[in-house]
DNA sequence: AAAATAAAATAGTATTACTGTAAAAATTAT
DNA sequence: ATAATTTTTACAGTAATACTATTTTATTTT
Protein backbone atom coordinates (compact mmCIF):
# COMPACT_ATOMS: atom_id res chain seq x y z
CA UNK A 1 0.00 0.00 0.00
CA UNK A 2 1.15 3.80 -0.55
CA UNK A 3 -0.79 4.50 2.57
CA UNK A 4 0.17 2.35 5.81
CA UNK A 5 -1.06 2.76 9.21
CA UNK A 6 0.65 1.63 12.45
CA UNK A 7 -2.04 -0.89 13.44
CA UNK A 8 -2.17 -3.25 16.77
CA UNK A 9 0.30 -5.39 16.31
CA UNK A 10 -1.96 -8.14 17.85
CA UNK A 11 -3.58 -8.06 14.64
CA UNK A 12 -1.27 -9.90 12.77
CA UNK A 13 1.70 -11.92 12.94
CA UNK A 14 3.31 -10.26 10.10
CA UNK A 15 2.49 -6.69 8.81
CA UNK A 16 0.77 -7.14 5.92
CA UNK A 17 2.22 -3.80 4.73
CA UNK A 18 5.49 -4.19 4.44
CA UNK A 19 5.81 -7.57 2.15
CA UNK A 20 4.68 -7.81 -1.35
CA UNK A 21 3.41 -11.33 -0.71
CA UNK A 22 1.19 -9.03 2.52
CA UNK A 23 -0.19 -6.90 -0.06
CA UNK A 24 -1.32 -9.64 -2.22
CA UNK A 25 -3.16 -11.08 0.32
CA UNK A 26 -4.89 -8.02 1.68
CA UNK A 27 -6.06 -7.26 -1.70
CA UNK A 28 -7.12 -10.27 -2.94
CA UNK A 29 -8.60 -11.29 0.70
CA UNK A 30 -10.99 -8.02 -0.24
CA UNK A 31 -11.72 -8.86 -3.56
CA UNK A 32 -12.35 -12.64 -2.20
CA UNK A 33 -14.73 -11.80 0.82
CA UNK A 34 -16.87 -9.22 -1.24
CA UNK A 35 -17.17 -11.85 -4.14
CA UNK A 36 -18.13 -15.05 -1.98
CA UNK A 37 -18.67 -13.96 1.59
CA UNK A 38 -17.03 -13.91 5.16
CA UNK A 39 -18.52 -17.44 6.09
CA UNK A 40 -17.42 -19.26 2.55
CA UNK A 41 -14.27 -17.16 2.62
CA UNK A 42 -10.73 -19.56 3.30
CA UNK A 43 -6.97 -19.31 3.37
CA UNK A 44 -7.49 -22.30 1.26
CA UNK A 45 -9.60 -20.47 -1.60
CA UNK A 46 -7.28 -17.41 -1.73
CA UNK A 47 -3.89 -19.21 -1.46
CA UNK A 48 -4.77 -20.76 -4.69
CA UNK A 49 -6.00 -17.23 -5.84
CA UNK A 50 -2.45 -15.47 -5.12
CA UNK A 51 -0.62 -18.64 -5.57
CA UNK A 52 0.50 -19.14 -2.73
CA UNK A 53 0.20 -21.57 0.13
CA UNK A 54 -2.07 -21.91 2.54
CA UNK A 55 0.74 -21.65 5.16
CA UNK A 56 1.98 -18.69 4.14
CA UNK A 57 -1.30 -16.59 4.69
CA UNK A 58 -1.06 -18.36 8.41
CA UNK A 59 2.33 -16.49 8.77
CA UNK A 60 0.28 -13.26 8.40
CA UNK A 61 -2.50 -14.24 10.10
CA UNK A 62 -3.85 -16.31 12.98
CA UNK A 63 -7.23 -17.02 11.43
CA UNK A 64 -9.54 -15.47 8.77
CA UNK A 65 -11.31 -13.55 12.05
CA UNK A 66 -8.06 -11.41 12.35
CA UNK A 67 -7.81 -10.76 8.48
CA UNK A 68 -11.23 -8.97 8.85
CA UNK A 69 -9.94 -7.37 11.87
CA UNK A 70 -7.66 -6.01 10.23
CA UNK A 71 -8.98 -4.61 7.01
CA UNK A 72 -12.27 -3.33 8.92
CA UNK A 73 -9.43 -1.82 11.15
CA UNK A 74 -7.49 -0.77 8.10
CA UNK A 75 -11.01 0.97 7.49
CA UNK A 76 -11.54 3.13 10.16
CA UNK A 77 -7.76 4.23 10.16
CA UNK A 78 -8.54 5.87 6.80
CA UNK A 79 -11.94 7.26 7.56
CA UNK A 80 -9.87 8.66 10.83
CA UNK A 81 -7.33 10.05 8.38
CA UNK A 82 -9.87 11.71 5.73
CA UNK A 83 -11.56 13.39 8.46
CA UNK A 84 -8.63 14.60 9.93
CA UNK A 85 -7.35 16.08 6.63
CA UNK A 86 -10.70 17.56 5.72
CA UNK A 87 -11.69 19.77 9.18
CA UNK A 88 -8.16 20.74 9.54
CA UNK A 89 -8.63 24.34 8.04
CA UNK A 90 -12.60 24.46 9.67
CA UNK A 91 -12.97 26.38 12.87
CA UNK A 92 -17.28 25.89 13.01
CA UNK A 93 -17.96 22.91 15.03
CA UNK A 94 -21.03 22.30 13.17
CA UNK A 95 -19.02 22.53 10.04
CA UNK A 96 -16.55 19.90 11.50
CA UNK A 97 -19.84 17.75 12.42
CA UNK A 98 -20.70 18.19 8.55
CA UNK A 99 -17.17 17.59 7.19
CA UNK A 100 -17.25 14.18 9.14
CA UNK A 101 -20.70 12.86 7.99
CA UNK A 102 -19.48 13.30 4.17
CA UNK A 103 -16.16 11.85 4.53
CA UNK A 104 -17.50 8.63 6.68
CA UNK A 105 -20.20 7.97 3.70
CA UNK A 106 -17.83 9.11 1.10
CA UNK A 107 -14.76 7.70 1.94
CA UNK A 108 -14.20 5.52 -0.88
CA UNK A 109 -15.46 7.95 -3.83
CA UNK A 110 -12.24 9.91 -3.13
CA UNK A 111 -9.51 9.79 -5.28
CA UNK A 112 -7.69 5.95 -4.03
CA UNK A 113 -4.66 6.42 -2.48
CA UNK A 114 -2.77 3.52 -3.30
CA UNK A 115 -3.56 0.47 -5.44
CA UNK A 116 -3.32 -2.57 -3.33
CA UNK A 117 -6.79 -1.58 -1.38
CA UNK A 118 -9.77 -1.21 -3.50
CA UNK A 119 -11.34 0.98 -0.47
CA UNK A 120 -14.69 1.12 -2.81
CA UNK A 121 -14.65 -3.32 -2.51
CA UNK A 122 -13.42 -2.64 1.32
CA UNK A 123 -16.13 -0.65 2.13
CA UNK A 124 -18.56 -2.84 0.82
CA UNK A 125 -16.77 -5.45 3.00
CA UNK A 126 -17.16 -3.17 6.04
CA UNK A 127 -20.87 -2.77 5.28
CA UNK A 128 -21.37 -6.25 4.65
CA UNK A 129 -19.17 -8.17 7.27
CA UNK A 130 -17.86 -5.58 9.69
CA UNK A 131 -20.31 -6.42 12.40
CA UNK A 132 -19.16 -9.88 12.50
CA UNK A 133 -15.35 -8.41 13.76
CA UNK A 134 -16.75 -7.70 16.47
CA UNK A 135 -19.92 -9.96 17.64
CA UNK A 136 -17.57 -13.00 18.77
CA UNK A 137 -17.61 -14.51 21.78
CA UNK A 138 -13.70 -13.95 22.59
CA UNK A 139 -14.89 -10.09 22.07
CA UNK A 140 -13.75 -9.24 25.75
CA UNK A 141 -10.27 -11.22 25.47
CA UNK A 142 -10.09 -9.17 22.26
CA UNK A 143 -11.06 -5.90 23.42
CA UNK A 144 -8.56 -5.90 26.22
CA UNK A 145 -5.75 -6.95 23.95
CA UNK A 146 -7.11 -3.25 22.19
CA UNK A 147 -7.77 -4.75 18.94
CA UNK A 148 -10.87 -2.80 18.60
CA UNK A 149 -8.62 0.65 18.49
CA UNK A 150 -9.03 1.97 15.64
CA UNK A 151 -12.42 1.98 15.52
CA UNK A 152 -13.02 2.99 19.23
CA UNK A 153 -10.78 6.51 18.68
CA UNK A 154 -12.41 7.31 15.38
CA UNK A 155 -15.88 7.19 17.55
CA UNK A 156 -14.64 9.44 19.87
CA UNK A 157 -13.12 12.15 17.79
CA UNK A 158 -16.58 12.28 15.98
CA UNK A 159 -18.18 12.61 19.56
CA UNK A 160 -15.64 15.20 20.79
CA UNK A 161 -16.90 17.21 17.98
CA UNK A 162 -20.34 16.96 19.10
CA UNK A 163 -19.35 17.70 22.64
CA UNK A 164 -18.26 20.95 20.85
CA UNK A 165 -21.04 21.72 19.17
CA UNK A 166 -23.40 21.14 22.06
CA UNK A 167 -21.24 20.72 25.52
CA UNK A 168 -24.51 19.91 27.42
CA UNK A 169 -25.53 16.92 25.20
CA UNK A 170 -24.91 13.59 27.48
CA UNK A 171 -24.63 10.89 24.70
CA UNK A 172 -22.18 12.06 22.45
CA UNK A 173 -20.62 8.67 22.76
CA UNK A 174 -23.36 6.65 22.07
CA UNK A 175 -24.66 9.67 19.35
CA UNK A 176 -21.15 8.99 17.52
CA UNK A 177 -21.12 5.18 17.36
CA UNK A 178 -24.70 4.80 15.86
CA UNK A 179 -23.92 7.68 13.46
CA UNK A 180 -21.31 5.26 11.92
CA UNK A 181 -23.15 2.25 12.79
CA UNK A 182 -26.33 3.34 10.89
CA UNK A 183 -24.56 4.74 8.14
CA UNK A 184 -23.04 1.39 7.16
CA UNK A 185 -26.35 -0.26 7.88
CA UNK A 186 -28.85 1.76 6.29
CA UNK A 187 -26.37 1.58 3.25
CA UNK A 188 -26.95 -2.06 3.62
CA UNK A 189 -30.43 -1.99 4.04
CA UNK A 190 -31.32 0.41 1.00
CA UNK A 191 -29.96 -2.12 -1.58
CA UNK A 192 -30.57 -5.50 0.39
CA UNK A 193 -33.95 -4.91 2.58
CA UNK A 194 -35.39 -1.99 1.44
CA UNK A 195 -38.50 -1.89 3.40
CA UNK A 196 -36.27 -1.04 6.48
CA UNK A 197 -34.84 2.20 5.08
CA UNK A 198 -36.48 5.13 3.61
CA UNK A 199 -33.35 5.13 1.30
CA UNK A 200 -33.43 4.76 -2.19
CA UNK A 201 -31.17 2.43 -3.60
CA UNK A 202 -29.42 4.62 -6.64
CA UNK A 203 -27.46 7.26 -8.00
CA UNK A 204 -28.24 10.21 -5.33
CA UNK A 205 -28.13 7.83 -2.47
CA UNK A 206 -24.83 8.71 -0.74
CA UNK A 207 -26.42 12.82 -0.77
CA UNK A 208 -29.60 11.52 0.54
CA UNK A 209 -27.60 9.52 3.24
CA UNK A 210 -25.75 13.00 4.38
CA UNK A 211 -28.67 14.51 4.30
CA UNK A 212 -30.65 12.16 6.56
CA UNK A 213 -27.78 11.63 8.38
CA UNK A 214 -27.10 15.19 9.20
CA UNK A 215 -30.56 16.04 9.86
CA UNK A 216 -30.73 13.14 12.36
CA UNK A 217 -27.52 14.22 14.06
CA UNK A 218 -28.44 18.01 14.48
CA UNK A 219 -31.96 17.47 15.50
CA UNK A 220 -30.44 15.82 18.44
CA UNK A 221 -27.75 18.32 19.22
CA UNK A 222 -29.16 21.69 18.44
CA UNK B 1 -43.84 -23.29 23.54
CA UNK B 2 -47.28 -21.88 25.32
CA UNK B 3 -46.66 -18.75 23.03
CA UNK B 4 -47.06 -19.98 19.04
CA UNK B 5 -45.68 -17.62 16.03
CA UNK B 6 -46.67 -18.04 12.65
CA UNK B 7 -43.54 -17.79 10.96
CA UNK B 8 -42.84 -18.10 7.41
CA UNK B 9 -42.50 -21.93 6.56
CA UNK B 10 -39.44 -21.96 4.65
CA UNK B 11 -37.56 -20.83 7.95
CA UNK B 12 -37.92 -25.03 8.65
CA UNK B 13 -38.24 -27.91 7.61
CA UNK B 14 -40.54 -29.19 10.14
CA UNK B 15 -42.27 -26.48 13.12
CA UNK B 16 -40.30 -27.09 16.07
CA UNK B 17 -43.33 -25.24 18.05
CA UNK B 18 -45.07 -28.58 17.36
CA UNK B 19 -43.28 -31.20 18.76
CA UNK B 20 -41.46 -32.20 21.67
CA UNK B 21 -38.21 -32.71 20.19
CA UNK B 22 -38.47 -29.40 18.21
CA UNK B 23 -39.27 -27.17 21.53
CA UNK B 24 -36.18 -29.02 23.09
CA UNK B 25 -33.85 -27.89 19.96
CA UNK B 26 -34.64 -24.64 20.41
CA UNK B 27 -34.57 -24.59 23.96
CA UNK B 28 -31.26 -25.79 24.33
CA UNK B 29 -29.91 -23.86 20.70
CA UNK B 30 -30.68 -20.84 22.89
CA UNK B 31 -28.76 -21.68 25.80
CA UNK B 32 -25.78 -23.01 23.50
CA UNK B 33 -25.63 -20.17 21.13
CA UNK B 34 -25.60 -18.08 24.26
CA UNK B 35 -22.98 -20.15 26.33
CA UNK B 36 -20.56 -20.64 23.12
CA UNK B 37 -21.03 -18.39 20.26
CA UNK B 38 -22.58 -19.10 16.88
CA UNK B 39 -19.81 -19.69 15.22
CA UNK B 40 -18.45 -22.75 17.79
CA UNK B 41 -22.38 -24.19 17.78
CA UNK B 42 -22.68 -27.01 16.07
CA UNK B 43 -25.69 -29.62 15.40
CA UNK B 44 -23.68 -31.96 16.88
CA UNK B 45 -22.95 -30.70 19.44
CA UNK B 46 -26.46 -29.63 20.61
CA UNK B 47 -27.43 -33.11 19.79
CA UNK B 48 -25.44 -34.46 22.14
CA UNK B 49 -26.65 -32.31 24.95
CA UNK B 50 -30.65 -33.03 23.90
CA UNK B 51 -29.30 -37.13 23.92
CA UNK B 52 -30.66 -36.70 20.20
CA UNK B 53 -29.24 -37.34 16.90
CA UNK B 54 -27.62 -34.66 14.85
CA UNK B 55 -30.14 -35.54 11.78
CA UNK B 56 -32.88 -35.72 13.73
CA UNK B 57 -32.20 -31.64 14.48
CA UNK B 58 -31.47 -31.42 10.44
CA UNK B 59 -35.11 -32.48 10.38
CA UNK B 60 -36.07 -29.40 11.57
CA UNK B 61 -33.69 -27.24 10.10
CA UNK B 62 -31.58 -26.99 7.29
CA UNK B 63 -28.95 -25.70 8.86
CA UNK B 64 -27.78 -23.42 11.68
CA UNK B 65 -28.21 -20.29 10.02
CA UNK B 66 -31.96 -21.19 9.53
CA UNK B 67 -32.21 -21.66 13.31
CA UNK B 68 -30.49 -18.23 13.86
CA UNK B 69 -33.20 -17.17 11.32
CA UNK B 70 -36.04 -18.65 13.16
CA UNK B 71 -34.76 -17.36 16.55
CA UNK B 72 -34.76 -14.09 15.41
CA UNK B 73 -38.26 -14.20 13.89
CA UNK B 74 -39.29 -15.57 16.83
CA UNK B 75 -38.36 -12.51 18.91
CA UNK B 76 -39.43 -10.07 16.90
CA UNK B 77 -42.54 -11.79 16.69
CA UNK B 78 -42.82 -11.38 20.61
CA UNK B 79 -41.54 -8.03 20.83
CA UNK B 80 -43.99 -6.92 18.27
CA UNK B 81 -46.68 -9.03 20.16
CA UNK B 82 -45.67 -6.99 23.44
CA UNK B 83 -46.27 -4.01 21.43
CA UNK B 84 -49.94 -5.09 19.77
CA UNK B 85 -50.66 -5.64 23.35
CA UNK B 86 -49.73 -2.64 25.48
CA UNK B 87 -50.46 0.18 22.82
CA UNK B 88 -53.97 -1.10 22.63
CA UNK B 89 -55.46 1.18 24.80
CA UNK B 90 -53.23 4.32 23.90
CA UNK B 91 -54.75 7.19 21.41
CA UNK B 92 -51.59 9.68 21.97
CA UNK B 93 -49.15 8.74 19.19
CA UNK B 94 -46.29 9.64 21.66
CA UNK B 95 -47.53 7.50 24.32
CA UNK B 96 -47.57 4.82 21.86
CA UNK B 97 -43.98 5.48 20.54
CA UNK B 98 -42.81 5.93 24.04
CA UNK B 99 -44.87 2.55 24.88
CA UNK B 100 -42.83 0.93 22.04
CA UNK B 101 -39.92 2.33 23.57
CA UNK B 102 -40.16 0.45 26.55
CA UNK B 103 -41.35 -2.57 25.00
CA UNK B 104 -38.09 -3.37 22.68
CA UNK B 105 -35.81 -2.41 25.56
CA UNK B 106 -37.67 -4.80 28.38
CA UNK B 107 -39.30 -7.43 26.27
CA UNK B 108 -36.97 -9.07 28.22
CA UNK B 109 -38.34 -8.17 31.84
CA UNK B 110 -41.62 -9.43 30.81
CA UNK B 111 -43.20 -12.09 32.79
CA UNK B 112 -41.86 -15.16 31.06
CA UNK B 113 -45.34 -16.38 28.79
CA UNK B 114 -44.15 -19.67 28.06
CA UNK B 115 -41.20 -21.98 29.56
CA UNK B 116 -39.61 -23.32 26.57
CA UNK B 117 -38.11 -19.90 25.30
CA UNK B 118 -36.08 -17.96 28.18
CA UNK B 119 -36.57 -14.60 26.27
CA UNK B 120 -33.88 -13.10 28.36
CA UNK B 121 -31.60 -15.53 26.93
CA UNK B 122 -33.19 -15.05 23.54
CA UNK B 123 -32.44 -10.93 23.62
CA UNK B 124 -29.20 -11.32 24.53
CA UNK B 125 -28.52 -14.07 21.91
CA UNK B 126 -30.08 -11.51 19.28
CA UNK B 127 -28.17 -8.58 20.51
CA UNK B 128 -25.12 -10.76 20.00
CA UNK B 129 -25.53 -12.64 17.16
CA UNK B 130 -28.80 -11.68 15.43
CA UNK B 131 -27.36 -9.29 12.66
CA UNK B 132 -25.50 -12.28 11.35
CA UNK B 133 -28.92 -13.39 10.34
CA UNK B 134 -29.26 -10.97 7.52
CA UNK B 135 -25.45 -10.51 6.63
CA UNK B 136 -24.81 -13.50 4.09
CA UNK B 137 -23.94 -13.38 0.68
CA UNK B 138 -27.53 -15.08 0.16
CA UNK B 139 -29.54 -11.78 1.33
CA UNK B 140 -31.44 -11.25 -1.93
CA UNK B 141 -32.59 -14.72 -1.87
CA UNK B 142 -33.37 -15.29 1.52
CA UNK B 143 -35.29 -11.72 1.33
CA UNK B 144 -37.40 -12.78 -1.88
CA UNK B 145 -38.20 -15.95 -0.04
CA UNK B 146 -39.76 -13.59 2.48
CA UNK B 147 -37.40 -14.93 5.07
CA UNK B 148 -37.21 -11.40 7.03
CA UNK B 149 -41.24 -10.77 7.25
CA UNK B 150 -41.03 -10.63 10.84
CA UNK B 151 -37.98 -8.13 11.74
CA UNK B 152 -39.73 -5.84 8.37
CA UNK B 153 -43.55 -6.04 10.09
CA UNK B 154 -41.90 -4.76 13.27
CA UNK B 155 -40.32 -1.99 12.02
CA UNK B 156 -43.09 -1.27 9.66
CA UNK B 157 -45.53 -1.02 12.59
CA UNK B 158 -43.21 1.48 14.61
CA UNK B 159 -42.81 3.48 11.53
CA UNK B 160 -46.32 4.03 11.20
CA UNK B 161 -46.53 5.40 15.08
CA UNK B 162 -43.36 7.28 13.71
CA UNK B 163 -45.56 8.98 10.92
CA UNK B 164 -48.84 9.52 13.20
CA UNK B 165 -46.52 11.63 15.44
CA UNK B 166 -45.43 13.55 12.27
CA UNK B 167 -47.04 12.88 9.22
CA UNK B 168 -44.35 15.27 7.58
CA UNK B 169 -41.00 13.67 8.62
CA UNK B 170 -39.93 11.98 6.02
CA UNK B 171 -37.47 9.25 7.32
CA UNK B 172 -39.75 6.82 9.49
CA UNK B 173 -38.90 4.08 7.87
CA UNK B 174 -34.88 4.63 8.77
CA UNK B 175 -35.23 6.01 11.95
CA UNK B 176 -37.61 2.97 12.82
CA UNK B 177 -35.24 0.55 11.76
CA UNK B 178 -32.50 2.22 13.66
CA UNK B 179 -34.19 2.33 16.62
CA UNK B 180 -34.24 -1.51 16.45
CA UNK B 181 -30.34 -1.85 15.58
CA UNK B 182 -29.63 1.01 18.19
CA UNK B 183 -31.18 -0.10 21.03
CA UNK B 184 -29.33 -3.10 20.51
CA UNK B 185 -26.13 -2.22 19.76
CA UNK B 186 -26.07 0.56 22.80
CA UNK B 187 -26.85 -2.51 24.94
CA UNK B 188 -23.31 -4.86 23.71
CA UNK B 189 -21.69 -1.71 23.47
CA UNK B 190 -22.40 -1.07 26.87
CA UNK B 191 -21.43 -4.37 28.05
CA UNK B 192 -18.65 -5.17 25.51
CA UNK B 193 -17.08 -2.00 24.10
CA UNK B 194 -17.87 0.59 26.79
CA UNK B 195 -16.28 3.32 25.06
CA UNK B 196 -18.81 3.17 22.55
CA UNK B 197 -21.83 4.04 24.47
CA UNK B 198 -22.66 6.58 26.47
CA UNK B 199 -24.44 4.03 28.44
CA UNK B 200 -23.03 2.81 31.97
CA UNK B 201 -23.73 -1.49 31.73
CA UNK B 202 -25.31 -1.99 35.24
CA UNK B 203 -28.76 -1.87 37.21
CA UNK B 204 -30.45 1.25 35.72
CA UNK B 205 -29.19 0.48 32.14
CA UNK B 206 -32.38 -0.19 30.39
CA UNK B 207 -33.90 3.21 32.10
CA UNK B 208 -31.40 4.78 30.91
CA UNK B 209 -31.66 3.77 27.58
CA UNK B 210 -35.35 4.26 27.20
CA UNK B 211 -34.46 7.49 28.54
CA UNK B 212 -32.02 7.67 25.56
CA UNK B 213 -33.79 6.51 22.51
CA UNK B 214 -37.07 8.10 23.60
CA UNK B 215 -34.56 11.71 23.34
CA UNK B 216 -33.39 10.79 20.24
CA UNK B 217 -36.52 10.15 18.83
CA UNK B 218 -38.26 12.73 19.92
CA UNK B 219 -36.14 15.24 19.09
CA UNK B 220 -35.61 13.77 15.63
CA UNK B 221 -39.80 13.60 14.73
CA UNK B 222 -40.68 17.02 16.77
C1' DA C 1 -53.26 -54.41 13.35
C1' DA C 2 -51.20 -52.34 9.38
C1' DA C 3 -49.22 -48.45 7.32
C1' DA C 4 -46.89 -44.33 7.65
C1' DT C 5 -43.94 -41.26 9.76
C1' DA C 6 -40.39 -39.75 13.07
C1' DA C 7 -36.39 -40.51 15.71
C1' DA C 8 -32.11 -42.81 16.83
C1' DA C 9 -27.85 -45.18 15.76
C1' DT C 10 -24.28 -45.65 12.86
C1' DA C 11 -21.42 -44.77 9.02
C1' DG C 12 -19.47 -42.07 5.50
C1' DT C 13 -17.70 -37.81 2.60
C1' DA C 14 -15.77 -33.48 1.29
C1' DT C 15 -14.26 -29.42 3.29
C1' DT C 16 -12.42 -26.55 6.93
C1' DA C 17 -9.12 -24.90 10.06
C1' DC C 18 -5.51 -25.65 11.28
C1' DT C 19 -0.12 -27.91 12.58
C1' DG C 20 4.31 -30.00 11.10
C1' DT C 21 8.28 -30.78 8.21
C1' DA C 22 11.48 -30.21 4.78
C1' DA C 23 13.27 -28.10 0.67
C1' DA C 24 13.78 -24.01 -2.32
C1' DA C 25 14.11 -19.11 -2.72
C1' DA C 26 14.99 -14.66 -1.13
C1' DT C 27 16.96 -11.51 2.10
C1' DT C 28 20.44 -9.83 5.33
C1' DA C 29 24.73 -9.89 7.68
C1' DT C 30 29.71 -10.30 7.50
C1' DA D 1 30.69 -13.02 -2.31
C1' DT D 2 29.52 -16.33 0.98
C1' DA D 3 27.35 -17.79 4.89
C1' DA D 4 23.54 -17.38 7.91
C1' DT D 5 18.97 -16.45 8.51
C1' DT D 6 14.39 -15.88 7.28
C1' DT D 7 10.56 -16.47 4.11
C1' DT D 8 8.00 -19.00 1.03
C1' DT D 9 6.46 -23.14 -1.08
C1' DA D 10 5.11 -27.89 -1.32
C1' DC D 11 3.44 -31.59 0.78
C1' DA D 12 1.44 -34.34 4.50
C1' DG D 13 -1.45 -34.94 8.24
C1' DT D 14 -5.35 -34.29 11.94
C1' DA D 15 -9.54 -33.28 14.29
C1' DA D 16 -13.69 -31.07 13.59
C1' DT D 17 -17.46 -29.33 10.64
C1' DA D 18 -21.35 -29.65 7.73
C1' DC D 19 -23.53 -32.30 5.89
C1' DT D 20 -25.84 -37.14 3.33
C1' DA D 21 -27.23 -42.03 3.48
C1' DT D 22 -28.94 -46.26 5.51
C1' DT D 23 -30.95 -49.13 8.62
C1' DT D 24 -33.33 -50.06 12.83
C1' DT D 25 -36.46 -48.82 16.41
C1' DA D 26 -40.22 -46.14 18.26
C1' DT D 27 -44.35 -43.54 17.79
C1' DT D 28 -48.44 -41.95 15.60
C1' DT D 29 -52.27 -42.28 12.38
C1' DT D 30 -55.75 -44.87 9.94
Amino acid sequence: MDIKFDLNKSLFNRDPQETPLGKKIIENSILLIDKIGFEAFTFKKLAVIIGSAEKSIYRYFENKHMLLLFLTSWYWEWVHYLIDVNIRNLDDPKKKLKMAIINLVNATSENPMNKQINEKLLHQVVIKEGGKAYHIIEIDEENTAGLFQSYKILVKVVADIMAEVNPKFPYCTSLSSNLFEMANNQIYFAEHLPRLSSLKSGKNQNEDLIKMLYLFTSKILY
